[in-house]
DNA sequence: GCCAACGTTGGC
DNA sequence: GCCAACGTTGGC
């Protein structure tokens, strides 16, 4: 199993929206970025990946799991433009902010420190768990 | 609200 | 194929 990171503004997509969806989950569309999209056409139904939530609230709210392999966006026509299905798992006993990861020396290689912009990121399993144990949630 | 970083577009 | 101009994202 691989390790994601999933970015969303809150005020377009917000954690609780995607807890909403419930089991049956919801595309996670919209993307128009080359690298972010070829991250999900390397994601495997099972994967997981954190839920970011990016402008004002600038942390890790919570745990999704991929549940379709990239599909083409429902969203445009343009042939380029594929997605994946992800369903909410679990929201975070508490949110790990970016200021928090970006103290953690053992976070310091983490795409979302260096690749700011990025809206769908690989995370490494080392960081998964560091990142889950400051949420305090189980990985 | 500003600005740095980065991706995309289009002229040559 | 290069690069300047422009647009977008996201942290501060």
């Amino acid at each position: 199993m691989r390790y994601w990171l999933f970015k969303s503004e809150p005020s377009t997509w917000s954690w609780d929206d995607q807890v909403a969806k419930g089991d049956e989950g919801e595309e996670w569309d919209g993307v128009r970025n080359y690298q972010a999209r070829n991250m999900m056409r390397e994601m495997a139904a099972g994967d997981r990946g954190f839920f970011y939530h990016s402008q004002s609230e600038k942390a890790v709210v919570g745990i999704v799991e991929v549940i379709a392999e990239a599909h083409p966006d429902s969203t445009t026509d343009d042939p380029r433009w594929d997605c994946v299905d992800i369903r909410a798992v679990r929201p975070f006993a508490r949110p790990v902010t970016l200021a928090e990861i970006k103290e953690e020396p053992r976070l310091a290689e983490m795409v979302l420190v260096n690749n700011t912009r990025l809206s769908v990121q690989p995370v490494t399993e080392e960081e998964w768990r560091i990142v889950c144990e400051m949420g305090r949630t189980a990985p």
